[in-house]
DNA sequence: AAATTACATTGATCTATGTCAACAAAATTA
DNA sequence: TAATTTTGTTGACATAGATCAATGTAATTT
């Protein structure tokens, strides 16, 4: 359950083991199946999840009842809404397992605790937020600038092992794009080569 | 030049007099006039920047020729290339100053000996890049659920001031649309009402 | 003040992608 | 294993927004 944790968390800082075991103490283990939600729109975000085992997506639903994918979390990964987390109000955003899970979670307050008694996670957190940051720039400026294609090429390239796990309907959500269209540019793709 | 540098700080994190003295050292004043780049794609982005006074943009040009507007920074805002400062690889951005403006830059060693020697500014950059991730995330998920419409006028109501100082051709590359159907758009809005 | 450049508008037409609908194959559940 | 649900495919058609082009006007520069 933790050895995951332990590596992700020493690749970025270094922290003493009596740190590491306190840290243990502040997180709540829990497990999802399959179709099981860790948050529901409306809710408040209570915690903070990192993955140690499976796949969740955080997605909306616009007004048109359209779902619209934010993330993807593999193990290793953390899910949220960093919004809700923080300001304790109510997320616009669905959590959903998409395969079995086991997770820690971490509360605000926890969270509060950890980062003042190792003060090491600031940088930590601070890592994996800019690292998000930049992700998401990009997602964000592909998504202004290429064409549902090219979307989709980046994501294979960039992305390879997310086509095994995820079904394709949801590839073509978080891409911005019809499950139709996405159909019909794999068609063409593999028609050419 | 630094009492709105001074005041933006103080609202997210406390620091002694003596290590404001010491953090304004490690920065650099610059002027830029208008239409002058603070970074060129391809270059690496070597310092972080605070606006004191002025309005830039920071923008991609894709394959097609199109520029796609990634961020608009007014006073009191910061502006870079995360990626690159942080990675020391060549930026695809390019800031350009669209008013004359008053900078404070940092670069990364500077910035690197701010955060060992004033450890409050972990959090400050960390609470930065927290708002600036949740703002994203918006903007990506709006982007791929709004219509241009809709997108047009909420940039209006969260930001009013925008349309006073940023010709409208940007705000409509912002907003991911032609500089033409944003013409439309607005046409069409002031017909109505 | 004249010339140039940047910015905005409007019309005609095009196109990538969405929508709707029918169907089939997997995967889950009963 | 039968029934249901989820997932993916394909065709016909619709449409939001892009593209191209012409024109006007405001703002800079000379």
């Amino acid at each position: 359950m933790y050895e995951l944790f332990y590596k992700k968390i020493t690749e970025l800082i270094t922290i003493s083991e009596t740190e590491f075991n306190f840290c243990k103490t502040l997180f709540l283990p829990k497990k999802l199946r399959k179709k099981q939600y860790l948050l529901q729109e409306g809710d408040v975000c209570k915690y903070n999840t990192f993955v140690s085992k499976g796949l969740l997506r955080s997605f909306t639903i616009d007004n048109r009842g359209t779902e619209h994918i934010l993330q993807f979390a593999f193990e290793g990964w953390w899910i949220g809404d960093i919004y809700s987390f923080l300001t304790e109000k109510p997320s616009l955003f669905n959590i959903e397992a998409l395969e079995e899970c086991e997770l820690l979670l971490i509360s605000k307050p926890s969270m509060d605790l950890l980062l003042e008694k190792v003060p090491a996670f600031e940088r930590y957190f601070r890592i994996l937020i800019q690292n998000n940051l930049i992700a998401t720039q990009r997602r964000l400026m592909g998504t202004l600038s290429e064409t549902a294609e090219e979307k989709y090429t980046n994501l294979v390239n960039n992305f390879p092992g997310c086509l095994q796990r995820v079904p394709q309907h949801m590839i073509a959500s978080y891409l911005g794009i019809t499950r139709e269209t996405l159909s019909r540019i794999r068609s063409q793709m593999a028609a050419r080569k």
